[in-house]
DNA sequence: CTTCTCACA
DNA sequence: TGTGAGTA
């Protein structure tokens, strides 16, 4: 199938799809026309690709990843057991990415109980201070 | 009409 | 990664 197909069928762009293309992962034959050649089996491939991504990871990694990957029947399942370490380190990036985030939620959280309702409050404060 | 590559107010 | 250009 062209890309235009695929593209339909996975829910993603063609742009997408040229992109996994560059980052080779995918590997589409070409037509004498010079257009790509989807295998029918890619529609799944791209899912994966997909989930992937959405977990994270580079493309470089799902590269690596990806060939080795074996399809269960209802999801992914590590072909090596040389995969846990990236995979590891990856779940260790987001976690740490999720922390500063949550310091950084903390940290708008507390600005925003901060601040005053209305003017009246602002008055209030500044008079106050003023006193002192 | 569909796809391709390349480039970027 | 969107988008438009100019093709095949």
């Amino acid at each position: 199938m062209r890309i235009g197909e695929l593209a339909r069928l996975t829910g993603t762009t063609e742009r997408a799809l040229r992109y996994y293309e560059e980052q080779d992962l995918l590997r589409p034959a070409r037509l004498p026309s010079g257009y790509r050649d989807y295998a029918p089996s890619d529609v799944e491939t791209v899912r994966h690709v997909r989930s992937l991504l959405a977990a994270g990871l580079p493309t470089h990694l799902i590269a690596e990843l990806l060939p080795c990957m074996v399809d269960t029947g209802d999801g992914l399942m590590p072909g090596c057991r040389s995969m846990l370490a990236p995979l590891e380190s990856e779940r260790d990036r987001i976690t740490a990415a999720i922390d500063a985030l949550t310091d950084a939620r903390a940290l708008l959280t507390g600005l925003i109980d901060r601040t005053p309702a209305d003017d009246s409050e602002y008055d209030a404060w500044i008079a106050a201070r003023d006193a002192a």
